[in-house]
This record gives structure tokens, C-alpha cells and sequence, in this order.
DNA sequence: AACTTCAGATTACATTCGTAAACGGTAAAA
DNA sequence: TTTTACCGTTTACGAATGTAATCTGAAGTT
């Protein structure tokens, strides 16, 4: 069961906030979104049906917790885009976006950094 | 107006041949997943009304063409992805992979020579 | 000229998704 | 204790998607 892009921004503020109330999560979403109340509940509830997130009892309301880590999830789409479009693997990602003049100096000097780190420990 | 996973299939065999008639279309398609012929001709109009290929007529038949290049559809896929998960930058989405150790010996081989190129012409 | 075949066009239909309104029960307030 | 408010649950609904069957018209065959 995946997770759908509407349902994604939800996690988000869940990875950035755990745990939140469903009051949190609208308010942290009313800033970037135009959904209503009863959208974002709808999500909250489509994601405990998925298992993705928890909730349990507090008082009146729930508290709202990510099961699904973000990093596991963040994997999970990274190696779908990989496979389709670049066979699986890393390196041509980057040397497209190299082609394309999209690495920033930052991103480089990052890259280099990594590189010689792989290289050395191994 | 986007194009959908099951219509990237499509385009991905009219990357590779090009042009192709439906009836090519289908017999890739029918290595790789279990559709239908009629399945591939309803993606082929989606395609055709999304404008993203072109059908010249050829006697009874068309020979469709892909009108959005796979670079373009590359790059946009990708910065989305980067963009939701990676705060738009390439280094980082390289960084998770070489956390997880997901990168190959060729990966680092070449990423290598990738940031040497880079830093020289430049 | 009538009959058949084949390719494209039209129609179909269940599921997921984005977006939200309406309902209902329990805690708080009067 | 009756009323109100609030929060979660249920229902809704159109658009997109995955998947395909049926219709139609023109081309080929008899």
C-alpha cells in the first residue's frame, strides 16, 4: 500500500512533529496548502488504515505518530525513480543532472567530500 | 497535464523505437507487463491527447512518435523528486544512498571521474 | 458488390486520489 | 441534567488511472 502524494505532506509534518494532534498537522499544513479541516482528517485517517501512522487515545483527542520512517520512505521512492529511469543506479542521476548544468557548487563540493570518504574507509 | 506510470511504459518503448506503430507498441509492451491490446491503444490516445506523441497516418495504420524528449521527462521527474525529498539538491540524494550503501563500485568509479571533470573545466 | 477483417475510436467500469461536507458521540458548559 | 461544542467517523463526489470490451468505418478478399 503506497503512500499518495497528499498523504506524503501529511508525513511530513508528522517527521517533523511527532507526536501531533490533527489540530497540529491542519494548522502546519494550512500554511502551505488550502486544505480544509476535514481534507487533512481524511488523510490522517487514510494513513492509519495503511498503517503508516499511529494514533493513540489523549483525552479528547488522538496523538498522531509516524510508523513509517522517513528515511525508509524517502528510499523507497528515490530507488522507484532510479529503477525506471536510470537503471537502478546512482551515478547517471548525477551525471544528468551535470548535463544539465544543475549541480550547484555546494552540491559538488559535497560529491567530492563523499567520494574521497568512500574511497578512503574501504 | 502529466503522464501516469502505465503511460510512461508506453513512451519508454517509443523512446526506443521510434516511430513505432501500435502494433509494435503492444508487442513490447507484452514482454513486460500483462496488457491488452486494447489497454496500449487507450494509453496511446491518452498520450496523443496529452499532446506528449504524434500519430502521422501511414496507409491504414499510424506510426506515432514521441513528442516530449525522455531528458525533459527525466529531468522533470527527477527534480520533483529531489524537490519533495531532498530539498531540490543532488548531494544529498547521494548521501542517503552511500548511508544505505547503495552505491556500487561502479557508482563511486564514476561519480568519481564525474567530480574530477567538473572541477577541472571550470 | 457483398463479406470479412483489422485498426482506430468510443464507451465502460472499478479503484485511487484530492477535496470536502455531514453525522454522531462524548466531554464540557450552563 | 440538558445543551453545546468539539473531535473523530462516515459518507460524498468528481477527476484521474488502470484495465479493457465494443463499435465503426475503411480496406482487403471473394
Amino acid at each position: 500500500m503506497s503512500i499518495s502524494d497528499a498523504e506524503s505532506l501529511v508525513m511530513e509534518v508528522l517527521w517533523e512533529k511527532n507526536p501531533a494532534t490533527s489540530d497540529d498537522v491542519v494548522a502546519e499544513l494550512a500554511k502551505t496548502t488550502d486544505w480544509q479541516e476535514p481534507t487533512v482528517k481524511t488523510l490522517l485517517n487514510r494513513l492509519l488504515k495503511k498503517s503508516a501512522i499511529s494514533a493513540e487515545r489523549d483525552g479528547r483527542r488522538y496523538l498522531y505518530r509516524p510508523l513509517l520512517k522517513r528515511a525508509d520512505y524517502v528510499h523507497a521512492a528515490s530507488t522507484t525513480l532510479l529503477d525506471r529511469l536510470f537503471n537502478g543506479r546512482v551515478a547517471p542521476l548525477v551525471a544528468h543532472f551535470s548535463e544539465r548544468r544543475k549541480l550547484t557548487k555546494k552540491d559538488i563540493a559535497e560529491l567530492k567530500r563523499l567520494i574521497e570518504d568512500l574511497d578512503h574507509d574501504r
